[in-house]
DNA sequence: GTTGACAGTCGAAGCGCTTCGACAATACCA
DNA sequence: TGGTATTGTCGAAGCGCTTCGACTGTCAAC
């Protein structure tokens, strides 16, 4: 393999000129930087990572925390986490993978052993036990999610408030009366989770705000308890006419529950997602729905990142705006036997 | 940050004698040793992974290449993937996380600056294009997956011959003469990925060896997708007592659509998958299956990695040995009206 | 009582790079 | 025309560690 020496030799200048032409950090005249660029092409030199990282105290790797806790969707979380390693080549970083398991640990390990520059956490809790380390560890960090104190760390999130919001102003303004809230399995939010927790909230505000009647409920990821829970809420409400459902997972078997129920999608319930846009694509009707950008999320992520390890201050938080796309599986609320005939 | 240096100072000692208490690699007196473990905890001193990396050759991270293709079930990557990860860390390592779309490029890369120190490539093709780039590379592999030809390679995957004809020798077994396996979607089939590809290659032997009648066909994971497979399926064979499903994804929309078009099972139709234990118990009824020990795979990788690594020579191929669970979706073949009347 | 062998420790070299200060050589200004 | 910037390049130091050879004692063996 060749060195940063190699190819000074080849191209008869100093090895630091070399290293000047690779970074560009000191002007270099055109026929030097010609010459040493000929010569790295002709030896295929690649400069050692650990050489460069240990003279320059930059490791060009981001660490990526991702979550493996029960309820938590598994594709939407590699959408994210491909987001980053894509982005992060762009910025010609690596990435390095973490599992939460090892959780704090893991962070305080690479940080110390000057592994990482930087790190991106995902699947942040509202009392993460991260986040007070994170403040402390001086190790440039984003999280994507907002723990309940956000002091001083820098956040990106889609904003579930207003997608929730959105997706109840969309069904009130339908003329829907009663509608309900499909969330999570209930592990998410017994962890706090900020994302579930947030949506909830903005559920609330938004029925509040309307007036209307809002029912909420967890939801586990299998067939029957997704009809278990579909019965319970119209036992509960029997006149409900729409549905959020914030759980990807279980899409595809509400959709089959509610046929066997008899209740068509739109005209007897309309049917609102908080997912990926391929995932409302892909069902019949196609869904309505509040996209989730991972890509975008991810992305943003490392820039935000990136920014900071080139010493700028980004902004401390970034609320992704929610988008809402009317697509097939939500209608005008239907005209209830009982309005009609009372 | 502490280095070496501070321990050695600390401790009365020469760095190099820290280095070898840490490293075990020369004897040390015990009272030096406790010395220095003493310092080294009373410092909170970890080693600083470039200048280790970069004086011993050894950058302690794994590469691990992930698919993120079309087709592929993302939830059992993942368990790939954390299972990597998680045996990793036992061996001290850590995991650099490569996206495949990077391809062979990335290989190059990473081994051409020294970041990583062996590769972990999942989702491998018969006629993959990085397996002549790993051969030449002089880079310590491991495949997930067989490719064709895997000669000087080290390969280790699930049977999955054996996987089909399990499957195939278990409905025979029952008296069951037609039988289907669906599988993956095409694009998976046409990359001419392994474990498609052999899981068809059993099925198709173990149907010629049992003298009965075998249908194959790709199946795409949307619901629709799956009640014209399935519909296809009936009308070529309408006598189709069992399934033989290879593609996670489909299975919840599978058993609805058969329980829509009315056959039970297993009353009607035996059902076998291969898929993860969990994912079999998960399903109403349970399904037999044939599990993908994800977990003891990406375990298994890693060691046949490490005593590379260690210099050894394990053996090149590694199949991992399928084992068929029987639960409640596989039963007796029916007997059909016609043969009873006729 | 000498000789080896071996355990335990040290110092120095070196891994391959970045970066700092120095130094020509050239350009620019009055 | 001298003095001051500016540009382009070099050499050396140093990042924090591992590893090699060398050195000093001890102890067993004859």
């Amino acid at each position: 393999m060749a060195t940063i020496g190699d190819v000074a030799r080849h191209a008869g200048v100093a090895a630091s000129t070399v290293s000047y032409v690779l970074s560009g950090k000191r002007s270099i005249s055109p026929e030097t930087r010609q010459r040493v660029q000929a010569s790295v092409d002709a030896l295929g030199y690649r400069p050692n990572a650990s050489a460069r990282a240990l003279a320059s105290h930059r490791s060009n790797v981001l660490a990526l925390v991702i979550p493996l806790r029960a309820g938590m969707h598994v594709p939407v979380m590699m959408q994210f986490a491909t987001a980053v390693v894509t982005s992060a080549r762009r910025y010609d970083h690596d990435v390095l993978l973490l599992t939460a398991d090892e959780g704090a640990t893991g962070l305080e390990r690479v940080q110390q052993s000057a592994l990482v520059d930087a790190v991106v956490v995902m699947d942040i809790e509202l009392h993460d036990e991260r986040v007070p380390l994170l403040r402390a560890l001086d190790l440039p960090s984003i999280l994507i999610g907002f723990p309940l104190d956000a002091e001083g760390l820098t956040c990106i999130d889609l904003d579930f408030v207003r997608a929730a919001e959105l997706c109840v102003d969309h069904l009130a303004g339908l003329g829907h009366q009663r509608i309900g809230l499909l969330g999570t399995p209930s592990a998410v939010y017994e962890r706090q989770t900020g994302f579930a927790h947030r949506t909830r909230e903005g559920f609330r505000a938004a029925v509040a705000r309307h007036g209307i009647h809002g029912l909420e409920t967890p939801c586990e990821p299998a067939h029957e308890a997704v009809m278990a829970t579909v019965e319970q809420l119209l036992r509960e409400e029997p006149e409900l006419t729409g549905l959020v459902v914030q759980n990807e997972p279980i899409i595809g078997p509400l959709l089959d529950v509610l046929r066997s129920l008899g209740r068509r999608v739109p005209e007897d319930m309309s049917v609102l997602a908080i997912c990926a846009d391929d995932v409302a694509e892909g069902q019949r009707p196609r869904l309505s729905s509040v996209a989730i950008p991972a890509e975008e999320i991810g992305q943003q992520a490392v820039e935000l990142l990136i920014s900071k390890l080139d010493g700028l201050a980004p902004p401390a938080g970034t609320l992704v705006p929610a988008v809402l796309t009317a697509r097939a599986s939500s209608g005008p609320a239907p005209q209830l036997d009982r309005s009609t005939t009372a």
